[in-house]
DNA sequence: CGTCTGTGTAAGCCATGGCTAACCGTAAGC
DNA sequence: GCTTACGGTTAGCCATGGCTTACACAGACG
């Protein structure tokens, strides 16, 4: 059920804005939270909601703590949308072969 | 912004329960409704917050509705997750690179 | 036309959860 | 050992949103 949490976490607009901000690499809490519109404690909050979820994980220097994207996270919610989609085209590949044979 | 609405949709459990019946193909509300612990009207403003998500389309036969995946809606997210994870893969390899040369 | 079936809509209740402010812990530098 | 820098944690407030119940509406069927 871990995409699920992926996808729990990424839901809110706020918390989407701190994941984007690893998108380039690894970043401390103080240097994400400067570039966002809500206080230090909130973003720590979130990174934890993301860490939970498995989508981000923390390396620690000194007092700094670097945040980075959990590969194996981001991959088991990525593959959920493969799935899904597969699944999808496949239903309507198999209900165009069946509009097909109901016109013979 | 649409994959942004596409996750927010897909972020609540029921509705993505919802959306999983949709995955082999178009169903109606009431059979979906049947055999999920909530009422038909949840499962109505479930749909409708799908609908408005891009993530599912509806197609009207006399009294009954059906509804399915609209791919366009979920291809989008799909491309969000793969253009993040191409990014992510990037900024590895780069600190990859990085720490190689550092060690001349 | 009445009625039944299938579904969307509105109102109101209540739980979830994101935010801030205040506090606590820990490593570094002198 | 103080002090400062960097971050996690707690308490409490308040908005968001999911759920049910009650109601409204359209098409099929006699």
């Amino acid at each position: 059920m871990a995409y699920t949490d992926a996808i729990t976490a990424l839901s809110d607009p706020t918390r989407r804005a701190v994941f984007e901000r690893l998108r380039a690499g690894p970043r401390p809490v103080g240097e994400m939270a400067a570039t966002l519109p809500v206080s230090r404690p909130a973003v720590s909050q979130h990174l934890k909601v993301l860490k939970d979820a498995g989508l981000v994980e923390e390396t620690r220097h000194g007092t700094k703590r670097f945040y980075s994207v959990r590969r194996d996270g981001l991959d088991e919610l990525r593959r959920w949308i493969e799935g899904f989609w597969d699944d999808v085209l496949a239903a309507y590949k198999e209900a165009a072969d069946d509009h097909d044979r109901s016109k013979d």
